[in-house]
DNA sequence: TTTATTGCAAATCTTTTGCATTACA
DNA sequence: TGTAATGCAAAAGATTTGCAATAAA
Protein backbone atom coordinates (compact mmCIF):
# COMPACT_ATOMS: atom_id res chain seq x y z
CA UNK A 1 0.00 0.00 0.00
CA UNK A 2 0.95 3.33 -0.90
CA UNK A 3 0.31 4.80 2.14
CA UNK A 4 1.30 2.49 4.74
CA UNK A 5 4.33 2.61 2.96
CA UNK A 6 5.36 6.34 2.89
CA UNK A 7 4.01 6.37 6.50
CA UNK A 8 6.18 3.71 7.52
CA UNK A 9 9.05 5.30 5.72
CA UNK A 10 8.59 8.36 7.85
CA UNK A 11 8.10 6.91 11.31
CA UNK A 12 11.40 4.80 10.60
CA UNK A 13 13.11 7.82 9.60
CA UNK A 14 12.14 9.43 13.60
CA UNK A 15 13.06 6.14 15.16
CA UNK A 16 9.13 6.40 15.92
CA UNK A 17 7.38 2.98 15.93
CA UNK A 18 4.83 1.22 13.19
CA UNK A 19 2.28 0.34 15.42
CA UNK A 20 -0.85 -1.74 14.66
CA UNK A 21 -2.68 1.66 15.59
CA UNK A 22 -1.07 4.18 13.45
CA UNK A 23 -1.90 1.50 10.38
CA UNK A 24 -5.39 1.08 11.52
CA UNK A 25 -5.76 5.22 11.52
CA UNK A 26 -4.61 5.31 8.39
CA UNK A 27 -6.41 2.87 6.93
CA UNK A 28 -9.31 4.11 8.23
CA UNK A 29 -8.88 7.90 6.60
CA UNK A 30 -7.93 6.31 3.31
CA UNK A 31 -11.82 4.32 3.37
CA UNK A 32 -13.69 7.48 4.56
CA UNK A 33 -16.64 8.59 2.23
CA UNK A 34 -16.25 12.56 3.27
CA UNK A 35 -12.80 13.89 2.46
CA UNK A 36 -13.02 16.48 4.87
CA UNK A 37 -13.00 14.96 8.49
CA UNK A 38 -12.87 15.87 11.98
CA UNK A 39 -11.11 13.86 14.33
CA UNK A 40 -14.23 13.06 16.30
CA UNK A 41 -15.57 11.56 12.48
CA UNK A 42 -12.56 8.99 12.41
CA UNK A 43 -13.20 7.84 15.74
CA UNK A 44 -17.11 7.38 14.82
CA UNK A 45 -15.68 5.53 11.50
CA UNK A 46 -13.59 3.07 14.21
CA UNK A 47 -16.73 2.43 16.02
CA UNK A 48 -18.62 1.99 12.88
CA UNK A 49 -16.50 -1.32 11.93
CA UNK A 50 -16.30 -2.56 15.52
CA UNK A 51 -12.40 -1.95 15.88
CA UNK A 52 -11.18 0.61 18.30
CA UNK A 53 -8.16 3.30 19.33
CA UNK A 54 -8.48 5.85 22.00
CA UNK A 55 -9.22 9.76 21.18
CA UNK A 56 -5.55 10.26 22.30
CA UNK A 57 -3.95 8.19 20.07
CA UNK A 58 -5.78 9.83 17.12
CA UNK A 59 -5.21 13.11 17.83
CA UNK A 60 -1.55 11.97 18.31
CA UNK A 61 -1.47 10.01 15.07
CA UNK A 62 -3.15 12.67 13.20
CA UNK A 63 -0.19 15.34 14.39
CA UNK A 64 2.24 12.45 13.01
CA UNK A 65 0.06 12.57 9.33
CA UNK A 66 0.33 16.07 9.50
CA UNK A 67 4.27 16.59 9.97
CA UNK A 68 4.57 14.35 7.15
CA UNK A 69 2.14 15.79 4.36
CA UNK A 70 0.14 13.05 4.52
CA UNK A 71 -2.82 15.18 5.59
CA UNK A 72 -3.63 18.55 5.67
CA UNK A 73 -5.38 20.32 8.75
CA UNK A 74 -7.49 22.99 7.02
CA UNK A 75 -9.27 26.18 9.19
CA UNK A 76 -13.10 25.31 7.38
CA UNK A 77 -14.57 24.77 10.87
CA UNK A 78 -14.90 27.28 13.85
CA UNK A 79 -13.34 25.92 17.62
CA UNK A 80 -11.98 22.09 16.25
CA UNK A 81 -9.83 20.85 13.57
CA UNK A 82 -10.76 19.97 9.94
CA UNK A 83 -8.40 17.26 8.03
CA UNK A 84 -8.31 16.42 4.46
CA UNK A 85 -6.01 13.49 3.26
CA UNK A 86 -3.77 14.66 0.59
CA UNK A 87 -2.52 11.73 -0.45
CA UNK A 88 -2.09 12.27 -4.36
CA UNK A 89 -3.78 15.39 -4.39
CA UNK A 90 -2.33 18.67 -5.60
CA UNK A 91 -2.31 21.29 -3.59
CA UNK A 92 -6.41 23.38 -3.90
CA UNK A 93 -8.51 25.62 -2.10
CA UNK A 94 -11.92 25.59 -1.26
CA UNK A 95 -15.07 27.32 -1.19
CA UNK A 96 -17.02 26.24 1.86
CA UNK A 97 -20.60 27.06 2.28
CA UNK A 98 -21.81 28.67 5.72
CA UNK A 99 -25.36 27.56 4.96
CA UNK A 100 -25.31 23.70 4.13
CA UNK A 101 -21.64 22.78 4.98
CA UNK A 102 -20.76 21.49 1.73
CA UNK A 103 -16.94 22.90 0.40
CA UNK A 104 -16.10 22.78 -3.15
CA UNK A 105 -12.47 22.99 -4.27
CA UNK A 106 -10.43 24.56 -7.03
CA UNK A 107 -7.11 24.39 -8.00
CA UNK A 108 -5.24 27.61 -9.38
CA UNK A 109 -1.84 27.56 -10.40
CA UNK A 110 -1.91 31.46 -10.82
CA UNK A 111 -2.35 31.95 -6.90
CA UNK A 112 0.48 29.40 -6.26
CA UNK A 113 2.62 31.75 -8.81
CA UNK A 114 1.70 34.77 -7.10
CA UNK A 115 2.06 33.43 -3.67
CA UNK A 116 5.91 32.06 -4.81
CA UNK A 117 6.86 34.99 -5.85
CA UNK A 118 5.23 37.14 -2.45
CA UNK A 119 7.35 34.64 -0.55
CA UNK A 120 10.47 35.12 -1.81
CA UNK A 121 10.59 39.18 -2.17
CA UNK A 122 9.53 39.12 1.91
CA UNK A 123 12.22 36.35 2.03
CA UNK A 124 9.87 33.96 4.15
CA UNK A 125 9.96 29.98 3.72
CA UNK A 126 6.56 28.74 3.56
CA UNK A 127 5.43 25.46 4.76
CA UNK A 128 2.15 25.22 2.40
CA UNK A 129 -0.93 27.44 2.67
CA UNK A 130 -4.79 27.63 3.11
CA UNK A 131 -7.20 29.85 1.28
CA UNK A 132 -10.94 28.96 1.68
CA UNK A 133 -13.52 31.00 0.28
CA UNK A 134 -16.42 31.53 2.68
CA UNK A 135 -20.27 32.00 1.21
CA UNK A 136 -23.23 30.12 -0.22
CA UNK A 137 -22.88 27.65 -2.96
CA UNK A 138 -25.60 27.76 -5.79
CA UNK A 139 -28.72 25.69 -3.89
CA UNK A 140 -27.89 27.81 -0.96
CA UNK A 141 -27.95 30.93 -2.87
CA UNK A 142 -31.11 32.31 -1.09
CA UNK A 143 -29.75 33.57 2.19
CA UNK A 144 -27.07 31.89 4.15
CA UNK A 145 -27.07 32.29 7.90
CA UNK A 146 -23.86 32.91 8.82
CA UNK A 147 -24.05 32.18 12.70
CA UNK A 148 -23.93 28.76 11.82
CA UNK A 149 -20.51 28.47 10.77
CA UNK A 150 -18.99 24.95 11.69
CA UNK A 151 -19.01 21.40 11.18
CA UNK A 152 -17.05 21.36 7.93
CA UNK B 1 -16.39 58.70 15.16
CA UNK B 2 -16.67 56.82 11.83
CA UNK B 3 -16.97 53.07 13.11
CA UNK B 4 -18.93 53.99 15.94
CA UNK B 5 -21.78 55.24 13.48
CA UNK B 6 -21.47 52.09 11.70
CA UNK B 7 -21.84 49.81 14.35
CA UNK B 8 -24.94 51.91 15.80
CA UNK B 9 -26.39 51.73 11.98
CA UNK B 10 -25.85 47.64 12.07
CA UNK B 11 -27.67 47.67 15.46
CA UNK B 12 -30.50 49.79 14.85
CA UNK B 13 -31.13 47.91 11.29
CA UNK B 14 -31.73 44.70 13.73
CA UNK B 15 -33.40 46.21 16.39
CA UNK B 16 -30.13 45.58 18.72
CA UNK B 17 -29.31 48.08 21.35
CA UNK B 18 -26.78 50.51 21.53
CA UNK B 19 -25.28 49.32 24.83
CA UNK B 20 -22.13 51.26 26.71
CA UNK B 21 -20.53 48.09 26.79
CA UNK B 22 -20.32 47.54 22.81
CA UNK B 23 -19.33 50.90 22.26
CA UNK B 24 -16.56 50.53 24.92
CA UNK B 25 -15.65 47.18 22.86
CA UNK B 26 -15.15 49.52 19.60
CA UNK B 27 -13.32 52.20 20.90
CA UNK B 28 -10.92 49.46 22.87
CA UNK B 29 -10.40 47.43 19.56
CA UNK B 30 -9.76 50.49 17.73
CA UNK B 31 -6.79 51.97 20.31
CA UNK B 32 -5.17 48.67 20.61
CA UNK B 33 -1.33 48.24 19.09
CA UNK B 34 -1.71 44.87 17.99
CA UNK B 35 -3.34 44.67 14.53
CA UNK B 36 -4.42 40.76 15.25
CA UNK B 37 -6.00 40.19 18.54
CA UNK B 38 -7.66 37.14 20.58
CA UNK B 39 -10.78 38.05 22.52
CA UNK B 40 -8.45 37.58 25.59
CA UNK B 41 -6.31 40.56 24.33
CA UNK B 42 -9.16 42.40 24.73
CA UNK B 43 -10.08 41.79 27.94
CA UNK B 44 -6.63 42.43 29.26
CA UNK B 45 -6.58 45.87 27.36
CA UNK B 46 -9.90 46.49 29.49
CA UNK B 47 -8.32 45.50 32.85
CA UNK B 48 -5.44 47.65 31.94
CA UNK B 49 -7.60 50.58 31.71
CA UNK B 50 -9.53 49.59 34.78
CA UNK B 51 -12.50 49.51 32.71
CA UNK B 52 -14.60 46.19 32.49
CA UNK B 53 -16.97 44.33 30.49
CA UNK B 54 -17.68 40.51 30.99
CA UNK B 55 -15.86 37.66 28.53
CA UNK B 56 -19.53 36.90 27.74
CA UNK B 57 -20.06 40.14 26.44
CA UNK B 58 -16.62 39.97 24.89
CA UNK B 59 -17.66 37.46 22.50
CA UNK B 60 -20.93 38.18 21.76
CA UNK B 61 -19.94 42.07 20.70
CA UNK B 62 -17.32 40.05 18.47
CA UNK B 63 -19.75 38.03 17.37
CA UNK B 64 -21.48 41.23 16.07
CA UNK B 65 -18.19 42.71 14.24
CA UNK B 66 -17.85 40.29 12.39
CA UNK B 67 -21.44 39.85 11.15
CA UNK B 68 -21.58 43.51 10.46
CA UNK B 69 -18.01 43.39 8.69
CA UNK B 70 -16.21 45.46 10.79
CA UNK B 71 -13.73 42.72 11.82
CA UNK B 72 -12.55 39.74 10.01
CA UNK B 73 -12.46 36.48 12.20
CA UNK B 74 -8.74 34.69 10.88
CA UNK B 75 -7.51 30.98 11.09
CA UNK B 76 -4.42 32.39 12.12
CA UNK B 77 -3.69 30.49 15.77
CA UNK B 78 -4.97 26.70 16.41
CA UNK B 79 -7.82 26.70 19.65
CA UNK B 80 -8.75 30.07 19.53
CA UNK B 81 -9.87 32.76 16.71
CA UNK B 82 -7.69 35.73 16.10
CA UNK B 83 -9.63 38.62 15.47
CA UNK B 84 -8.44 41.59 13.55
CA UNK B 85 -10.17 45.00 12.83
CA UNK B 86 -11.02 45.27 8.92
CA UNK B 87 -12.12 49.16 9.19
CA UNK B 88 -10.59 51.66 6.53
CA UNK B 89 -8.08 48.06 5.55
CA UNK B 90 -8.03 46.81 1.96
CA UNK B 91 -8.58 43.25 2.04
CA UNK B 92 -5.01 41.56 2.28
CA UNK B 93 -3.38 38.29 2.71
CA UNK B 94 -1.15 36.90 5.74
CA UNK B 95 2.30 35.27 5.81
CA UNK B 96 1.98 34.06 9.62
CA UNK B 97 5.55 32.76 10.88
CA UNK B 98 5.12 29.59 12.95
CA UNK B 99 8.09 29.93 14.98
CA UNK B 100 7.77 34.02 16.28
CA UNK B 101 3.88 34.32 15.69
CA UNK B 102 4.69 37.91 12.93
CA UNK B 103 2.05 38.04 10.97
CA UNK B 104 3.13 39.41 7.46
CA UNK B 105 0.65 41.25 4.91
CA UNK B 106 0.46 41.82 1.71
CA UNK B 107 -2.15 42.50 -0.92
CA UNK B 108 -3.11 40.86 -4.44
CA UNK B 109 -5.47 42.22 -7.00
CA UNK B 110 -4.71 39.02 -9.11
CA UNK B 111 -5.76 36.87 -6.45
CA UNK B 112 -8.89 38.61 -5.88
CA UNK B 113 -9.26 38.33 -9.59
CA UNK B 114 -8.59 34.50 -9.74
CA UNK B 115 -11.22 33.65 -7.10
CA UNK B 116 -14.24 35.98 -8.46
CA UNK B 117 -13.86 34.08 -11.78
CA UNK B 118 -14.02 31.02 -9.58
CA UNK B 119 -16.62 32.01 -7.68
CA UNK B 120 -18.83 32.83 -10.58
CA UNK B 121 -17.98 29.97 -12.74
CA UNK B 122 -19.44 27.75 -9.93
CA UNK B 123 -22.30 30.47 -8.93
CA UNK B 124 -21.12 30.79 -5.48
CA UNK B 125 -21.56 33.77 -3.41
CA UNK B 126 -18.49 34.62 -1.83
CA UNK B 127 -18.77 36.54 1.68
CA UNK B 128 -15.33 37.19 1.56
CA UNK B 129 -12.24 34.85 1.89
CA UNK B 130 -9.25 34.14 3.81
CA UNK B 131 -5.41 32.95 2.81
CA UNK B 132 -2.75 32.67 5.00
CA UNK B 133 0.82 31.10 4.14
CA UNK B 134 2.19 29.18 7.61
CA UNK B 135 6.14 29.10 7.62
CA UNK B 136 8.77 30.83 8.30
CA UNK B 137 9.94 34.39 8.24
CA UNK B 138 13.12 35.70 7.69
CA UNK B 139 14.77 35.82 11.41
CA UNK B 140 13.26 32.66 12.15
CA UNK B 141 14.60 31.18 9.18
CA UNK B 142 14.90 27.56 9.68
CA UNK B 143 12.19 27.22 11.23
CA UNK B 144 10.49 25.38 14.22
CA UNK B 145 10.67 21.73 12.38
CA UNK B 146 13.62 21.64 9.95
CA UNK B 147 12.34 18.35 8.76
CA UNK B 148 11.54 17.76 5.07
CA UNK B 149 8.65 19.83 3.85
CA UNK B 150 8.35 21.09 0.59
CA UNK B 151 5.53 22.31 -1.36
CA UNK B 152 4.05 25.48 -0.93
C1' DT C 1 -43.26 49.01 29.93
C1' DT C 2 -41.24 45.80 26.98
C1' DT C 3 -37.57 43.09 25.75
C1' DA C 4 -32.66 42.94 24.55
C1' DT C 5 -28.37 42.75 27.16
C1' DT C 6 -25.33 41.96 30.90
C1' DG C 7 -22.54 39.29 34.23
C1' DC C 8 -21.78 35.25 36.48
C1' DA C 9 -21.07 30.65 36.86
C1' DA C 10 -21.79 26.40 35.07
C1' DA C 11 -21.67 23.80 30.97
C1' DT C 12 -19.71 22.39 26.39
C1' DC C 13 -16.51 21.02 23.27
C1' DT C 14 -12.14 20.08 21.40
C1' DT C 15 -7.58 18.91 22.30
C1' DT C 16 -3.73 17.83 25.42
C1' DT C 17 -1.31 15.50 29.13
C1' DG C 18 0.32 12.51 33.19
C1' DC C 19 0.95 8.00 34.21
C1' DA C 20 0.90 3.10 34.57
C1' DT C 21 0.80 -0.56 31.23
C1' DT C 22 1.79 -2.66 26.78
C1' DA C 23 4.32 -3.83 22.79
C1' DC C 24 7.55 -2.60 18.95
C1' DA C 25 12.41 -3.02 17.52
C1' DT D 1 15.58 -5.40 27.02
C1' DG D 2 14.94 -0.49 26.37
C1' DT D 3 11.92 2.88 25.18
C1' DA D 4 8.16 4.66 22.43
C1' DA D 5 3.12 4.19 22.23
C1' DT D 6 -1.34 3.26 24.15
C1' DG D 7 -5.54 4.03 26.92
C1' DC D 8 -7.72 6.23 30.43
C1' DA D 9 -9.13 9.77 32.97
C1' DA D 10 -8.13 14.18 34.40
C1' DA D 11 -6.74 18.74 32.82
C1' DA D 12 -6.61 22.57 29.96
C1' DG D 13 -8.37 26.01 27.02
C1' DA D 14 -11.64 28.51 24.35
C1' DT D 15 -16.23 29.54 23.76
C1' DT D 16 -21.16 29.19 24.82
C1' DT D 17 -25.30 29.24 27.59
C1' DG D 18 -29.07 29.50 31.34
C1' DC D 19 -30.80 32.69 34.27
C1' DA D 20 -31.88 36.49 37.21
C1' DA D 21 -30.95 41.33 37.30
C1' DT D 22 -30.47 45.57 34.53
C1' DA D 23 -31.08 49.01 31.17
C1' DA D 24 -32.04 50.62 26.36
C1' DA D 25 -35.99 52.08 23.51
Amino acid sequence: MNSNHRFHRYLRSRNLRDTAERRAIVDCIGSLEKRHFSADDLLAAFRGRGAAVSRATVYRTLDHLVRCGMVRRLALGRGHSVFESSLGRRHHEHLACLACGRVLEFSSRRIRIVLDRECRGKHFRSQGYDLQVLGSCEDCAGGPDPSRRGRG
